[in-house]
DNA sequence: CTACGACTTAAAGTCAACTTGAGGTCAAGA
DNA sequence: TCTTGACCTCAAGTTGACTTTAAGTCGTAG
């Protein structure tokens, strides 16, 4: 069984070392097991760290992430809090999803004609739409859609 | 034509007056006309504002924003820096489309049966297909976080 | 004239999610 | 034995996108 350091850790899911000690710290990976102080970690790591860094790229709080894929401490499987927190999560996902495309039109409709005249007239359609939609919270700044 | 005061645009989308002065400081939105020292409006900053909005919820710095849709600086060969972007931008939205797709699927799967089995089966396949598309694109050896 | 309320600025504070820095430990190799 | 290099901890710094605070200005109403 061979044990990963921390620095092929983060090599192999291109984060920091630094970032790792952090995912500990705050409880998103479990306290790892030492040899000689150093933290050692065995390969279902990556797989938690790729869960990870998905749900960051949708926008999920790294609090977020913690409550809904490794919160189930002591709490009965998939409890009615759990429930909750995941159902309004979906929901956010299928708002965004819509939301995307309207994105990828606006977009779309800039380049082929790159005028300011689109742009106000979108304003106004996202404006009026936006009376009838439920508002959503904004992602958290730190969701990045590029590397 | 009505003009309107900062408190009166920020309760009409949402912002506080605070933020709105922000804009201004940092280029989103242009400096705004003064009576008695104190910022008037007309209606078309609520569709800037709008696309705004839109576009940081989708994810956007306010930095791309500001490129994206106002930065048609004096130096720029106007459609073709900003085709780019905006191309870079949309193959973005796609790949997060798909990736809502996915992670809903283990939101589901883990509502069903609160199964690390799950979790572990997504992460592995996460990160099988992240190590194709790196294989496609790969990863600058120092993986940058921040801008 | 004074008081009020809404605005103004500049600077400092906040928050999440890390990163950086200082100073220290440990195992292997020359 | 000494050096090297990768690790460790703890504290402080950084970033983006604002907000808050302190001190001041403007126009109207009493």
């Amino acid at each position: 069984m061979s044990q990963l350091l921390i620095s092929e850790v983060a090599r192999q899911i291109g984060l920091r070392a630094s970032a790792i000690r952090y995912y500990e710290q705050v409880g998103i990976l479990p306290p790892a097991q030492r040899r000689g102080g150093q933290r050692r970690y065995d390969s279902t790591v990556l797989y938690r760290l790729a869960v990870v860094q998905r749900a960051r790229q949708m926008g999920f709080t790294l609090e977020e992430i913690r409550q809904l894929f490794f919160g189930f401490r002591k709490a009965t499987p998939a409890s009615e809090r759990w429930r909750k927190l995941s159902q309004r999560k979906l929901a956010d996902l299928e708002l965004l999803a819509g939301q995307i495309k309207e994105m990828q039109r606006l977009l779309q409709a800039m380049m082929e004609k790159c005028s300011c005249g689109a742009l106000e007239q979108c304003g106004k359609g996202i404006l009026q739409r936006s009376c009838e939609e439920s508002y959503i919270k904004p992602l958290p700044s730190r969701h990045r859609l590029h590397r």
